[in-house]
DNA sequence: GTGTTTGCAAAGTGTTTGCAATTTA
DNA sequence: TAAATTGCAAACACTTTGCAAACAC
């Protein structure tokens, strides 16, 4: 993802109206190649941007762009909601001291002998999350 | 893990005092095989059973269990942290309508091809989580 | 114009902490 | 008696929500 126009249409196929700050948090979040941010420091960035969007609408956006399949909500810590803008199958490192993400190819790592899914349920998803320090 | 002096046993070992509540909690954590539970579901119990912890002492207890290797601590979701009394090497299967875990054996899966930790630092845990639904 | 979205401030949730009183060794 | 532990209530961090004003179509 790269220019105005493909962020916008990237919004309207995703049924989302492209307001000002749709477009902004778009911006910083698909501009520049994949992405982990947490809502703080995504605020954060607007700010430093001078973009004037509300914590709030920066909460509201990551949800609805998660749920549009724009952004993939990784779980770490209780602490705090990381989003990736890498929405492919793939792992994540997670560094323990600086509280950062960095992508495993799904490629690299294959989980063999995984059992079948308890009767009734499908397999939403897999995480592996590897923990260093 | 069975018996009240064990349970004495096991915290002597892991060098903390053997006080009413721990006893308590170590009751309920331990008596009965592998549980999976969350601080207030914890709580709760030691209220139905008249054993009169507090949530702070429950919590506290869970963390000093879990950095004497008695418990081991599962990131799920951002909603709450759960704790295992299965300290082995081994993943889960969570179920997300009724936000409960499974243990999956740590023969079952086997993890190929993971990539070497990044310089300057050491794989400090592997977890994987099978979201079924 | 009509329905959607935003921003604020307040409320919510799960967890941690300060500290006096209690308990353990 | 000295040190560790507990319980309460307040504080905390992150997130969600209610609702009036602003905006998109």
């Amino acid at each position: 993802m790269r220019t105005y126009s493909q962020f916008l249409e990237q919004l309207r196929s995703a049924g989302l109206r492209p307001t000002r700050q749709r477009l902004a948090l778009s911006k910083l979040l698909f501009e520049n190649g994949d992405r982990h941010v947490t809502a703080e420091v995504l605020h954060a960035e607007t700010q430093a941007a001078n973009m004037r969007v509300s914590l709030a609408t920066v909460y509201n956006t990551l949800h609805q762009f998660t749920s549009a399949g724009l952004l993939r909500e990784i779980v770490i810590g209780t602490a705090r909601s990381y989003f990736d803008t890498n929405t492919s199958d793939h792992h994540h490192f997670y560094f323990e001291k600086a509280g950062v993400l960095e992508d495993i190819e799904g490629d690299d790592i294959r989980i063999e002998g995984l059992p079948d899914a308890p009767a009734g349920v499908d397999i939403k998803r897999i995480d592996v999350v590897v923990r260093v320090a």
